[in-house]
DNA sequence: GTCTATACAGGGATAGAC
DNA sequence: GTCTATCCCTGTATAGAC
């Protein structure tokens, strides 16, 4: 099949066929042959759209980073905006966990993570502060947003009881927690984030000036 | 060399080489070849003491855990504790950052994850947190520990400010945060440390009870 | 029980033909 | 723009020497 004319591969497509592979079956089964095959081609075919296969995964992890809604800030309170945000964006890596290592290690030059960062930027220094404590809680929700994600979506505890029993004195339930993994994962990351913005709450209003208080379920203002 | 009456590999040297090897080289140039030769053996040499390579990541990584400090818990107050294990367990991955992607993948089997997360457990439970919140609260410690030094210690912004310009308009200093990372990632951490312990102040007193105010500077208690 | 030699299946990437 | 052929490297299974 040499030379088609009509091409059968595009950035697109592979793009595309990657993310499928790799939720499928994990990043481990994700090679240049696996994904070749994926869409009937052989694997050099690949570096013609490509220079590496790393920069498949990179085009991958920012067609993931471009999901994460941000338009809340500058509509609603920073505080709202950034509970909404750390949802929206958690929510987006959870729909593709086994990308996630390789979306943790740096923003790098992926269009999808920079545009996210400077809207986050933008927003919450028009909310009033000083953009070196913006830049600081774009990095810290990142932090937590990315970390929460990765040990999630890790398988946690191990489920055999024996396990535990004896060794570690606290954790002798712990084998419960592997069948509760999830709702122990939702619920760290409600707390924490609702504990990150209160805590910053107290910063803005140290740093920069009393807040409004929040209206219990009110517009956009 | 076949068979030297006293034996050239054991466990320690294999975890104590590969340690070194990932921090010198990086991920990527750990192969078991490559530690083999660092060790003066050949490749399968290694699987008499480890059945496969990521058994041997996972005793480096647990060999980095064992490192974290989580001795305060029980001694002085839980925010306290709290505070000082962050700064412990981030320093730990500081050291050996070429590591941290793998470390982030779940506590696993790993022992030394295992006692931390007993130890932290058992230090919030006894200071008065429910068992729920206090499992809550390790993981979500975890996540923001692991979120940190993953994305601090993959490369953040690059350096090309021509990359920036335009394009993002609330970054177009970013290129200078490519310089000033670390302070960056320092500054970022102890600001969203602090607002974690701040915030889950607040919860506790609303699920538990009243809190100590903390000495400025006091001793243990 | 500890090492070496050998071998295999599979990986990422390149060169050159069509 | 895709092919084939090829290179070198990887993890690891196996068999045998000591």
């Amino acid at each position: 099949m040499p030379r088609p004319r009509q091409a059968l591969l595009s950035r697109e497509r592979i793009v595309e066929a990657a993310a499928a592979l790799i939720d499928a079956e994990g990043l481990d089964a994700f090679s240049t042959r696996r994904l070749a095959a994926a869409l009937g081609v052989r694997g050099p075919s690949l570096y013609n759209h490509f220079a590496t296969k790393d920069a498949i995964l990179d085009a991958v992890a920012d067609s993931i980073t471009g999901q994460v809604d941000v338009s809340y800030f500058g509509q609603v309170d920073w505080r709202e905006a950034l509970r909404r945000w750390g949802h929206s964006y958690r929510a987006a890596l959870a729909a593709h966990p086994n990308i996630v290592p390789h979306l943790a290690q740096g923003p790098g030059r992926r269009p999808a993570a920079l545009a996210m960062a400077d809207a986050v930027y933008g927003g919450l220094v028009a909310a009033g502060w000083p953009p070196a404590r913006a830049t600081h809680i774009g990095a810290l929700m990142r932090y937590f947003v990315m970390g929460s994600a990765l040990s999630s979506f890790a398988q946690g505890f191990v489920k055999d009881p024996g396990l535990y029993a004896e060794q570690y004195p606290h954790l002798s339930q712990a084998h419960r927690l592997a069948e509760h993994q999830h709702q122990v994962d939702e619920g760290a990351f409600v707390l924490g984030l609702e504990a990150l913005i209160d805590g910053l709450s107290h910063t803005y209003e140290r740093v920069v000036g009393p807040l409004p208080p929040l209206p219990p379920d009110g517009p956009a203002y």
